[in-house]
DNA sequence: CTATATCGCTAGCTTAGCTAGCAATATCTC
DNA sequence: GAGATATTGCTAGCTAAGCTAGCGATATAG
């Protein structure tokens, strides 16, 4: 038995360092769901408001908007949920829901700057112990990791 | 602003590339979200109870057993929804309950055969994109590789 | 041996996700 | 342009899933 749950058997040194970091990535997928289970009990949050919020602040970084479309595509939940989640993280001040533009049926959703503190004042320890275990490495080798990471987040998601 | 929705500003070529591997690292965190998202609507569950699937075949692989209560705290949700899941699994014919050898107030919970090959079914076309992108690294490449992301596990959930 | 803690469960309440369907608006086709 | 079709986000009402409280059985501490 076998890795990933499939009867593929490493034959060579090389696929056999390649599996070990096939199952190190799972290893993160699970360490992250429980520090994602931490913070939505800190925060008092559910997991998917959370979620939702997380990908805000990602799409945020890349200079993206959201709308409550996106957020339904995003959780594959429906638009209906999402209205009440988006209610939910309205309500409580982490959001704010803008018109469109050019649409307007459509609406622009942003962050708080209060949704931003609260999210980094949970996610600011976490943060400096992966700062602190990411600092030891060379910038070439951080290059790298980078690189690596980048390749999978694509190969996962190519969205 | 700032990454990570901190005041952190990168002074060095080096904590920049700290950074960056930061980044996509939450990068990683919104791909593997959507994954799960996908996954849950292709099996057809909610996204709690894959999540403890998925925490079941991580420990399973790591030769630990796994009972009602790890599962429990691992997703941060009370023991009772837990019963209730359980409930929902071993319908479904995805787990097993079994009596724990030496507490006779435990359980050992087991995957069955049908579970390992239903999400292995689901999640091979992720495993492969992900095999096609890791392959192409060095044997050293990939040890580096590995080492970091147990470092940031362990950082994130030293559980 | 008694007292306390732990394990998983049930009962009953509350929250959150779903389907169906709507008004408003945008876009496609002619 | 005019009419048909698609899309956006919403409401209403149902179903599913999480929570608190508390229980019996068992294990462990004093």
């Amino acid at each position: 038995m076998s890795i990933m749950t499939t009867p593929w058997v490493p034959q060579t040194p090389h696929q056999q360092a390649v599996l070990d970091v096939l199952l190190s990535i799972r290893a993160l997928n699970d360490a992250m769901d429980r520090m994602n289970g931490g913070m939505k009990d800190d925060m008092d949050m559910n997991a998917t408001d959370l979620a939702a919020l997380r990908m805000m602040i990602v799409r945020e970084q890349r200079g993206e908007s959201v709308s409550p479309h996106d957020i339904a595509k995003h959780l594959r939940i429906s638009t209906a949920s999402t209205t009440k989640l988006l209610d939910r993280l309205e309500g409580a001040g982490y959001i704010e829901r803008h018109p469109h533009p050019r649409d307007r049926r459509a609406r622009i959703l942003t962050l708080t700057a209060h949704s931003r503190a609260t999210f980094f004042k949970h996610f600011s320890e976490h943060l400096e112990q992966m700062r602190r275990v990411t600092e030891p490495y060379t910038e070439d080798e951080l290059r790298l990791i980078g690189r690596y990471l980048t390749d999978v987040s694509q190969a996962i998601d190519p969205a």
